[in-house]
DNA sequence: GTAGGGTTAG
């Protein structure tokens, strides 16, 4: 303890040391609008059309294509990625249309996630030539596309391949790949390839600093994340606020409630300013730790201190109420909010919800979807999930069913863990009906861009066979070869 | 889209 507080005293605080009173709480919603009717019927025709005809369709189609349409199409589109890459190439072709930069971003994203590097380079190429990017970000999203994909080394040789593309290589891509490999946990690997390496090419800053001290947090090694900050001030680099609000979540996330705990102290001991994120970290922090109480005080500390809490903040208050509390603290602290005229957002609703589902409360959880709606904030795919899971845990699939089939009408597709929890559902009483639906689901989440995991596969397979279905079971074998996993060995 | 706080089950 006293080594941790040496070794804070050590360093320097935050400049300038005293501002003004932090007024960035929030008030207004932070969920994006709901995107207008138009969208969702685009959206629709899309999904519809065939490849052949969109192309004509669009051209047809009575709308001004604006990049700030097809951005929003694109991005409606996440769930359904093939279709989502048929409608950037069909409007390619539109006579009057052409896509910018933005576009070819979302496109690129979309290729990655499919895995489909081909179509990612080939959009790559076709950014250049018509001198629209690859810029940095590009790259960014490259980059963390292939990483996810489990193909690190194959990324850093793509962030130094950069300027053969025309793009610059500078500091701030630099700390861009940084981050990229340390969110993704191989911080082992950012360290040792390219932050020891090329620190000094680079002139790492305080950025970059950060980014690796955070990095060692995530992976629970708070000693070497101390490292980095003692390295930054060694080479003169001062901490910011960020660095030790990156510390101090580092601590609870290691289970290190004391030394957060002091790390605290001396951060408002050394006058600090600490801040609005400081707070809720600790607020999350003891929360989630089961100590309430403190997370309590803390939370009522902050007013008087004269950091307003941001709706993350109240985000933070009121899951931990729901996980180590009751629901309906939660609901009221949920309530004193709105009275202080702070805008819930969809994370906001997400923790209710959630809350309401765990104990079983699931008509209460379905008005809070409705109330949802009223505020103009249209529940997400995580959201359908939650209440997807709860529903088919309580063995009432019929109802899980129905708001799936609900997010169709809705502008949200389903996504890679809705369909992972519906198939499942589909095994919890071995009846014929559900396992052909869970055949369908696994077929219609292929069809989408989503890879079902062998183990998905192998499921639907003996649920089929063992219900007598031989020939679907046959379809379901072939389209596991088609996506490039190895059929098992079946006798048929 | 160069860094820190709220959603993710067991």
């Amino acid at each position: 303890m006293l080594i941790l507080a040496n070794r804070l005293s050590s360093l320097r605080p935050t400049e300038p040391l005293l501002k003004p009173i932090s007024y960035n709480y929030n008030l207004t919603t932070t969920t994006s609008p709901p995107s207008p009717p138009q969208d969702a019927t685009i959206v629709n025709l899309v999904l519809k059309t065939d490849s052949q005809t969109l192309t004509r369709t669009l051209e047809k189609y009575p709308v001004e294509w604006t990049p700030n349409l097809v951005d929003r199409v694109l991005k409606l589109l996440w769930n359904h990625g093939p279709k989502a890459l048929q409608f950037f190439k069909s409007l390619d072709y539109h006579p009057t249309y052409a896509h910018v930069s933005s576009s070819f971003d979302h496109a690129i994203d979309i290729a990655g996630r499919l895995r489909d590097y081909k179509t990612l380079w080939t959009l790559v190429d076709r950014m250049r030539t018509r001198r629209l990017g690859p810029n940095p970000k590009t790259f960014a999203i490259i980059t963390e596309r292939y990483v996810s994909a489990g193909k690190p080394d194959r990324a850093i040789k793509i962030f130094f391949s950069m300027h053969e593309h025309g793009c610059v290589q500078d500091l701030n891509s630099f700390n861009t790949i940084l981050d990229v490999l340390c969110k993704s946990k191989r911080v082992e690997m950012a360290d040792n390839k390219l932050f020891k390496v090329f620190r000094g090419r680079f002139r790492a800053d305080t950025v970059s600093y950060n980014i690796m001290a955070n990095g060692w947090c995530l992976i629970k090694r708070t000693p070497k994340a101390l490292e980095v900050l003692k390295e930054m001030v060694k080479r003169g680099l001062n901490p910011t606020m960020t660095t030790y609000n990156i510390l101090l979540k580092g601590f609870f996330r290691a289970g290190q409630l004391k030394e957060a705990w002091e790390f605290f102290l001396q951060m408002k001991k050394r006058k600090c300013e600490i801040d609005v994120v400081t707070y809720t970290t600790v607020v999350h922090g003891f929360g989630v730790a089961g100590e309430v109480r403190k997370a309590q005080r803390v939370f009522n500390e902050m007013i008087g201190e004269g950091v307003l809490p941001s709706v993350a903040t109240y985000n933070a208050f009121i899951q931990v109420l729901c996980k180590k509390d009751n629901v309906e603290n939660a609901i009221s602290v949920f309530e004193e909010m709105l009275r202080k005229g702070y805008m819930p957002n969809s994370t906001t609703y997400n923790v209710v919800i959630r809350g309401l589902c765990h104990v079983g409360r699931m008509e209460k959880a379905m008005e809070f979807m409705a109330r949802m709606k009223d505020d103009e904030c249209e529940p997400n795919v995580q959201i359908y999930n939650v209440v997807i899971r709860y529903f088919c845990d309580a063995e009432e699939i019929e109802k899980g069913l129905n708001v799936f089939e609900k997010m169709g009408d809705a502008d949200c597709l389903p996504n890679l863990d809705t369909y992972n929890i519906l198939i499942s559902a589909m095994f919890v009483r071995k009846k014929s009906d559900y396992l052909l639906t869970a055949g369908k689901l696994l077929i219609e989440m292929v069809e989408r861009g989503f890879l079902p995991r062998k183990f998905t596969f192998n499921r639907v397979l003996d649920g089929l066979l063992l219900t007598g279905n031989q020939d679907f079971a046959k379809e379901i074998l072939r389209l596991q070869s088609r996506c490039g996993r190895l059929p098992r060995r079946l006798k048929l």
